[in-house]
DNA sequence: TTGAAAGCGGTACCAG
DNA sequence: CTGGTACCGCTTTCAA
């Protein structure tokens, strides 16, 4: 019988309720002369360890071998009695049986699981993402393990390394890494190894490598974002973009060119501002826009929504107030858009059928590179009002 | 060899590029007399297909017996001779060996995994969490399975079941699970057999089990709020919440009107209103308090910010000018409270901690539950201001 | 300190 | 159709 108490420790709690926690550490020290592992003599020890049923049981639960269990169970169960088939599944139901499936990810040689590496949970853009691929594996019976690189090309790399040991069916790489990083042919080469090991590899927003790839319209999608801003009598542009080995945010920025260069608009270098890809760069390099001085700036893109938003709220921190003084577009369309004031003028990305077409590039039968492109949409709204 | 080639099928892409793959069936026949698996007879095909290294190849490489090889890398190494070690390593590291960790998982009986259940990995208070959780699980070595059950009591159920298949060392339930549903019964029972089998079940939210919780104040968090509200000169409450059995909802609710009582101000049923745990729940119920018709109505409480903010886009929406002609509050202190406009007021909890806290007491050595409570703090902003 | 060998839980051949 | 059995890759006991 093992002892069970719920104790509680306050985790600078202010009803603080005593940082005590019951110790018991009478680890009796038990004998015994059968061959056993510590690991099971622990499990007898604490008593109620009730193990999970294996196929053995389930074999011995229904009289027939392990052999017809395992067939009954999965296999090409066309060559079992019916009879038989259930009485397996009887005793299976009734041991509430559950496939080990590291045991059969040994024997088989594949696991049901779908690596995910993206670089920050937290960024909606990510968690879209990951919202439809975990979908879509939920489908295809797989379960997703999800590692988060923190937008570091180095732990992308490790994680990689690492994740081999699980041997995952797929292994989906999510993040705009740095182009040119140290890490980047390793990282490769990593990858190629295990997809000529026979996994499958799909990259987000990564072109131009030997492995299936979804990408998401940038180019397209900013150039017409730049000729609606244009239409609406937008001049002088501003920018808000990641530094250039950040190849979503090159893209946006050289789609966005692109779009203006056919209106003959140029971006004056003094007001492209590099920062970090977060809410928190927007937030900085709109300070710095306006330290600069930004006369005559009519509008702004953010390279994506998260900059965008904190760029407007910077913006309104400086005393500009956003639409009216100092217009503001983004790219992504992630949920908030909506919410702030004014809502953010962006270009649409479905990205939960990102996450979707990745895993189904993944699954699919065809094991050579696939490539599916996602169109990209502009939304226009408050913030870019026409002038 | 194998004919690779990388070929683009639009996905309703503007652009799109035609839709074509390159098929090639030629699906060689092999006749072979040894016993082996198609699938080793598939990988031969492919050619390339250089199978990971493993403990064997780097026994044999550093001419040492697997047993050896095995306690090298990771066993009480202190029993192995030093040259003998650094032979093996020598040969891992050539070999670019990774461990297995399905053998290993199985011939250990214990995986190196924490299954995480979130509601939903969108809303930023589960991915907010879940980053929490990965980020610890990451130091401690796990990785993290993740599956979503999208707000689904039965779905949950489902998972939990499925989960026992991958034999995670923790699982981690994160999210306001519906009390009372009829799934609760069997829940609990499959996570005891669960936890009786050695495996850790930690719960966010949901204590009163017999399971290691961390709990959220939101009873007292609401409170505080209710009196800050009261403070600041309002006097007539408006409600936004979940229906009665999301304990989260129910729990904030009570610490709020518990907060008001003391000021002997009672929430008039009419302003309560019963709706979704999501933005869009939070924009709709306030459409309705507007149809209603709020006349007297000073401030909105939503129990969560994405309500929170739903609401408050709603309201603009109405006419009404946030922060002037209504005041709203929220509670979580997710990251966009402070870009939407005007801020907004909430309860701040660290969700992250709260993620690293539930790692934590997952993997203490203590295996009697434990219960972590996690504070929380009020936070005034402009959707408030004084009366 | 080491190697041989017995599993861990399954799968899939092979010979009935 | 079925059972026996040889693995899968790794850990751990046992005897050397």
């Amino acid at each position: 019988m093992i002892l069970k108490a719920i104790v509680a420790f306050g985790e600078g709690s202010p009803a603080g309720s005593g940082d005590g926690r019951i110790a018991d550490d009478t680890m009796a020290t038990m004998v015994d002369g059968s061959r056993r592992s510590p690991e099971s003599l622990l499990r007898d020890r604490l008593g109620d360890g009730q193990q999970p049923a294996t196929l053995h049981d389930v074999a011995r639960e229904s009289g027939v071998s392990i052999a017809t269990a395992s067939r009954a169970l999965n296999g090409s169960s066309r060559n079992v009695r019916e009879s038989n088939v259930a009485r397996v599944l009887a005793a299976a139901a009734k041991l509430d049986y559950e496939p080990h499936l590291s045991a059969q990810a040994i024997a088989r040689g594949s696991t049901k699981t779908a690596a995910l590496v993206v670089n920050d949970i937290n960024d909606p853009y990510f968690s879209s993402i990951a919202a439809g691929i975990i979908e879509a594996a939920e489908v295809a019976g797989l379960i997703v393990t999800m590692a988060v690189s923190d937008r570091s090309p180095q732990r992308e790399l490790d994680i990689v390394r690492r994740l081999r040991g699980h041997r995952p069916q797929v292994i989906i790489i999510a993040g705009s890494r740095i182009d040119g990083a140290d890490s980047r042919d390793p990282l490769i080469a990593e990858l190629e190894a295990y997809q000529s090991a026979g996994g499958r590899v799909v990259l987000v927003s990564q072109p131009d490598l030997p492995f299936s790839t979804v990408t998401i319209d940038n180019v397209g999608g900013a150039r017409q974002l730049a000729r609606a801003l244009v239409g609406l009598g937008y001049q002088r542009f501003g920018v808000i973009r990641a530094v250039e080995e950040f190849r979503t945010s090159r893209e946006r920025l050289s789609g966005f060119t692109s779009g203006l260069r056919r209106a003959r608009i140029r971006i004056d270098d003094r007001y492209s501002v590099v920062t970090e890809f977060t809410r928190r760069g927007g937030y900085d390099a709109a300070r710095e826009l306006v330290a600069r001085g930004l006369d005559g700036v009519d509008v702004v893109f953010a390279v994506n929504d998260v900059m965008a938003t904190g760029a407007m709220t910077a913006f309104r921190d400086a005393g500009l107030v956003p639409g009216r003084d100092i217009a503001i577009a983004g790219f992504d369309d992630i949920g908030p858009t909506v919410d702030v004031t004014p809502s953010l003028t962006s270009v649409a990305v479905p990205l939960d059928k990102v996450g979707l077409s990745a895993m189904r590039l993944a699954l699919s039968d065809d094991d050579r590179p696939g490539l599916v492109r996602i169109s990209t949409k502009v939304v226009l709204r408050e913030s870019t009002p026409p002038r």
